[in-house]
DNA sequence: GCGTCCAGGTCTACC
DNA sequence: GGTAGACCTGGACGC
């Protein structure tokens, strides 16, 4: 297969997207940090066919290396796209950090996108892998769904599995063979009503609904509260909402507030004047030595 | 080796 | 609307 290429934006950084936040550790990612190349099992629209993708930067563009053609090139470079958060525009973002003096170093070291997966769906479930649990336990259920249900490429790495998949096993294998332990019932229900077409969370991306009604629409899927939906509207393009985990609130202790403990309403003050960017400046504010070290 | 605590929370019952 | 208790798991920690 010839290497694919994609026009990077202006002031993108491949480096800070792809270690934005944890998710590169999750599979069907892999990162490559000696060599900052980020692979990706890729799949064709039906999720039948899969194909292992290489992803690196080089002289200001983006490459795409597919190992093979199982999945059509425009739909892998289109992934590609939606992964890297390509056509965010983060302008507003950049202006009222600037504004207000924080972050400073965010637009000069291109941050502010945060990976994501190709599918809603595959994120709406690794989201609720992370709650509740170390991030040690949501590598080891991310990895078994996709080790035990996803579909096998060349060269034996493996997809994200469909809902179709994920709708085929029962809980008693959630809870035996992925280790979700009480998060099974959730996630069988949640691949039932999508594999049957009940629920639509690709609209999500799309969706006209304020936020707020958006958020609960989100929180109607069981395992989803507070932190999670706030977690997935990041990840479709809304950043209002701050999705205070325990890690986030620690980091905030530790670098506003004399690491003492403090309630939620005192750190949602705190980024208030952010207004519709907060999530994104909270999150970009406990992360500066993330972006700083690469 | 064993018990306890807690981690990138959420649900349900109850008030 | 706010709160208490239950819920799986695995690793860290103290004994």
């Amino acid at each position: 297969m010839p290497i694919l290429t994609l026009k990077q934006p202006e002031g993108f950084s491949f480096r800070s997207t792809v270690y934005s936040h944890g998710w590169s550790e999750l599979r069907p990612f892999e990162l490559d940090v000696s060599r900052w190349r980020l692979t990706y099992v890729f799949t064709n629209e039906t999720g039948t066919k899969a194909s292992l993708g290489t992803i690196f930067e080089k002289r200001g563009k983006i490459f795409l290396d597919l190992f093979d053609d199982k999945v059509p090139a425009e739909k892998a470079l289109r992934d590609t796209a939606h992964i890297l958060r390509l056509d965010d525009d983060l302008t507003g973002f950049y202006e009222v950090v600037v504004k207000h003096g924080a972050v400073p170093w965010a637009a000069e070291r291109g941050a502010g996108r945060l990976l994501r997966s190709p599918t809603v769906f595959e994120d709406l479930v690794k989201t609720i892998c992370t709650t509740n649990c170390s991030w040690g336990l949501t590598k080891i259920m991310v990895t078994n769904l996709v080790e035990k249900l996803g579909i096998r490429a060349q060269g034996g790495s493996r997809a994200f599995p469909t809902a179709k998949a994920m709708a085929s096993v029962d809980e008693d294998f959630y809870r035996d063979e992925i280790r979700a332990g009480y998060r099974s019932p959730y996630i069988v229900e949640l691949a039932q009503r999508v594999a049957s077409g009940e629920l639509h969370p690709q609209n999500w991306l799309t969706s006209e609904l304020p936020t707020p009604e958006l958020k609960k629409e989100m929180k109607k899927v069981k395992g989803v509260g507070d932190y999670a939906a706030e977690n997935l509207l990041k990840l479709v393009g809304r950043y209002d909402g701050l999705a205070l985990d325990s890690w986030l609130r620690s980091q905030f202790y530790k670098r506003h507030n004399n690491e003492k403990p403090c309630r939620d309403k005192k750190i949602e003050r705190h980024y208030s004047k952010f207004g519709e960017w907060r999530g994104l400046v909270i999150w970009c504010d406990m992360t500066e030595k993330w972006i700083a070290d690469i």
